[in-house]
RNA sequence: GACCCCAUCGUCUAGUCAGGUCCAGGACAUCAGGUUUUCAUCCUGAGAACAGGGGUUCGAAUCCCCUUGGGGUCGCCA
C-alpha cells in the first residue's frame, strides 16, 4: 500500500450489459467519495465467468456511466476516461497474477485442492435442506491422504481450490455505515478460491484486485455483506490490508422487491408460463435451447433485444430498471443522478435537488442511511418535471431534438427544423419528460384524412352541448379562419379573441376547445394557437371541415 | 432452515452516534380550494409516522433487551 491516505474507490461490474440503478447508485457513491476527497475513481471489469460469454455488449453500462455524468480515472478506455497505472482492469486478463497468490496460499497450507464434483455438491446441499440443515462443505478433500491426492492429480481429476477457513476465530468485518458485524467462528464453509477452469472465484479476484490496486473504500451494495468476512479472512492470509467497508442498503421496487437486473427476465418468464407458450414467439429471434434453458433458470437473462421483442409480442410493458430505460423514458441524466444521490443519503442542508458538482462537494459516508430504499418513480418524475421548467428554451429545444433523434425520429421526418423547434418550445411547459410531447402528440404525425374523433365525454362536452354548441361555433368559424392569410400565433390569437366576443361571450374556451378536438382529435393538446402554426393553416381547416362532416356520429341525434 | 442486516407519515427522508429545544421537520404522492383556452403547471390549505412490549433515566424517536415485520446471503454467479 503506496499511501494509504489517498482515497481509492472502484466500481467493479461484471459485463452483463446495461447498467442497471442500483449498480448506477453504487459507481455514483463511489465517484461521489473519490471526487470528495480528491481521490482516483476506477472500473473493473469482473469477467471471470467464461461461461457468460463477454461479448461488446456486455459493456453497454459504461455509455450508462458517461450518460449520467460518472467518469472514471482508471479502467477500461472510453472516451477520454479510463487508463492506469494498476491495470489490466479486466479480470480475464489477470489470471496470471492471481496464480502468483493462488501459490501462496497452497505453499502456506491455507488453502487445498478439493476434488468433489458440481454434481456430488449439489447433491448433498439438497439433503442437508431436506433435513432443514445448513449445509456446510464437509471438508472431505482436506482429509485425502497425499498419496490419493496426487494419484488425482496425474489422473488429471479436475478439481478446485477452497480456502481453509481457521474454525476457531470470530469474524470482525468494519463497516463504515453499519458499525461492527461478528461472525461466530465455524459459520463459514472452506468457499472455493479458483474453479475448475483455473479462473478465481469472484471472491479472490476481487481480494487481489482491491489490494493490488490499492483501493481504500470499497462501497458497495448490501448483497455483498455476507461476503465481506470472506474477504477479510483472505486478506489476512494474504497479507494485505483491509480497505474500508461500506455497504449501502438495496434499492427495492415499489412493492418491497429487491429491484433486480432480472426483473424484466422474471415478469416475461412468468407471463410465458402462465400462457403456457412453449416455443419462442417468431419474430424474437429467441433460439429454441436458449429459450429452454431460460425458461428453466432463473439466472439466465435474455440479451436485452430480444427481451423487448418478447415484451412487444407479449404486450407487456417492461419495469424500468436499467440507466438505459430510464433515457429512453425521456428522463434528464442529471435529474436521475440528482434522484438516485437521494436514495440512501442526504446532504447536511436538507436540500433535495442539487447537482452533480454539489454532490461531489458534499458527499460523504457519514450521512448513508442504513435502511432500505423503495424506488419512487412519481418522485423522481416531479424532479424531471422541475428541471425541465427552469431549463433555458434553447436548451431545451437542442436536448429534446436529440433525444427525439435517438428514440422518436419519426418526429424530426415529418417536421421540417422551425416546425420541430415550435413543436418543442409549444411543449416545455407542460412536459415531465422528454416522452410526453411525443404521446400525446400522434395527432400532429397522422394524415388530415385519417383523423378520428373518439366519443368520449370531454368531446361530446366541448362538441355536443349547449346552445350554441361547439358544432355551432366551429361552423361560424371556419370561413373567418379560412379568411386568415397570416397564420401565426399572434394573428390566430387576436382572431380568436374576436371569435370569442362575438360567438361565446367573450370565453375564449368555448371557441378554443371545439377547435384543438377538431384539429387534435381529442380534449389534450399544446395551447391552441401552437398548435394550429405547427399542424398548418391548410391541415387545420380540412381537419375542421372533416370534423364538421362527421357531426353526426360524434353527436348521433338524441 | 441457518447466519447476517434493517425498522420515523403511503414513499424518500431530517432528527438517533454526543437523550430534553420534536404533542416529530421537509420533499414526493393524496385530498380540498384557487389561477389557467385543454392537459400539464402554478398558488393556498388539510390529513398523514416514531412497528409492539419491556427496561435504563427526572426525561427516550433517540440507549439496552425481547417480540413482530421486512430484506440479504447461504453457487466451481458476481
Amino acid at each position: 500500500m503506496a499511501d494509504s491516505s489517498i482515497v481509492r474507490t472502484r466500481f467493479a461490474p461484471s459485463p452483463t450489459g446495461h447498467l442497471h440503478v442500483g449498480g448506477a447508485r453504487s459507481a455514483l457513491f463511489c465517484w461521489a467519495y473519490a471526487r470528495r476527497h480528491g481521490g482516483r475513481f476506477l472500473l473493473r471489469i469482473e469477467d471471470t465467468d467464461q461461461k457468460r460469454s463477454s461479448d461488446a455488449a456486455g459493456l453497454a453500462f459504461l455509455e450508462d456511466l458517461a450518460w449520467l455524468g460518472i467518469d472514471w480515472d482508471e479502467g477500461p478506455e472510453h472516451d477520454s476516461c479510463g487508463g492506469g497505472e494498476a491495470g489490466p482492469y479486466f479480470q480475464s486478463q489477470r489470471l496470471d497474477i492471481y496464480s502468483e497468490h493462488f501459490e501462496r496460499l497452497i505453499e502456506s497450507g491455507a488453502a487445498y485442492r478439493a476434488f468433489e464434483t458440481p454434481e456430488e455438491l449439489n447433491e448433498a446441499r439438497k439433503i442437508a435442506r431436506a433435513n432443514k440443515q445448513a449445509y456446510r462443505y464437509d471438508r472431505a478433500s482436506l482429509n485425502l491422504p497425499d498419496q490419493t491426492i496426487q494419484q488425482y492429480l496425474d489422473e488429471g481429476r479436475p478439481h478446485v481450490l477452497r480456502f481453509k477457513v481457521p474454525d476457531d476465530q470470530e469474524i470482525v468485518v468494519q463497516d463504515v455505515v453499519l458499525g461492527e458485524i461478528r461472525l461466530a467462528p465455524g459459520e463459514l464453509e472452506d468457499f472455493v478460491i479458483r474453479k475448475a477452469d483455473g479462473f478465481p472465484t469472484y471472491h479472490f479476484a476481487v481480494v487481489v484486485d482491491d489490494a493490488l490496486m490499492e483501493v481504500s473504500h470499497v462501497i458497495r451494495g448490501q448483497e455483498h455483506l455476507a461476503n465481506t468476512s470472506k474477504h477479510v479472512l483472505l486478506q489476512t492470509a494474504l497479507g494485505f490490508e483491509h480497505p474500508a467497508y461500506a455497504h449501502v442498503s438495496l434499492i427495492f421496487n415499489p412493492d418491497g422487491s429487491k429491484m433486480s437486473k432480472r426483473d424484466k427476465d422474471k415478469l416475461l418468464r412468468a407471463s410465458v408460463k402462465e400462457r403456457g407458450i412453449d416455443s419462442p414467439p417468431s419474430g424474437t429471434g429467441i433460439e429454441e435451447d436458449a429459450w429452454a434453458s431460460w425458461l428453466k433458470d432463473k439466472s439466465i437473462q435474455l440479451p436485452s433485444e430480444q427481451l423487448v421483442l418478447l415484451a412487444e409480442t407479449l404486450e407487456i410493458e417492461l419495469p424500468e430498471i436499467d440507466v438505459a430505460d430510464f433515457e429512453k423514458a425521456g428522463y434528464l441524466p442529471e435529474v436521475l443522478l440528482n434522484y438516485l444521490a437521494l436514495l440512501g443519503w442526504s446532504p447536511a442542508d436538507g436540500r433535495e435537488q442539487f447537482d452533480a458538482a454539489f454532490i461531489c462537494d458534499n458527499f460523504d459516508l457519514d450521512r448513508i442511511v442504513k435502511s432500505p430504499a423503495k424506488f419512487d418513480r412519481d418522485k423522481l418524475l416531479a424532479f424531471n418535471l422541475d428541471a425541465l421548467q427552469v431549463m433555458g428554451e434553447d436548451e431545451f429545444v437542442s436536448r429534446f431534438r436529440q433525444w427525439c433523434q435517438l428514440h422518436h425520429p419519426e418526429y424530426c421526418r415529418h417536421f421540417d427544423e422551425s416546425t420541430f423547434d415550435h413543436f418543442a418550445r409549444a411543449n416545455k411547459e407542460r412536459c415531465k419528460s422528454f416522452l410526453d410531447p411525443v404521446k400525446s402528440g400522434g395527432f400532429f404525425l397522422v394524415d388530415d384524412e385519417s383523423l378520428e374523433w373518439p366519443v368520449i365525454k370531454p368531446v361530446r362536452k366541448a362538441l355536443c352541448n349547449g346552445e350554441p354548441s361547439g358544432f355551432d361555433r366551429l361552423e361560424a368559424m371556419l370561413p373567418v379562419l379560412r379568411e386568415i392569410d397570416d397564420w401565426t400565433v399572434s394573428t390566430l390569437e387576436s382572431t380568436f379573441e374576436t371569435l370569442a366576443q362575438d360567438h361565446a361571450e367573450g370565453n375564449l374556451g368555448k371557441v378554443a376547445q371545439p377547435v384543438r378536438i377538431a384539429i387534435s382529435g381529442g380534449p389534450v393538446s399544446p395551447p391552441i394557437y401552437d398548435t394550429l402554426v405547427i399542424l398548418g393553416k391548410q391541415s387545420s381547416i380540412r381537419r375542421i371541415e372533416r370534423c364538421l362532416e362527421n357531426r353526426d356520429t360524434i353527436c348521433p341525434a338524441g
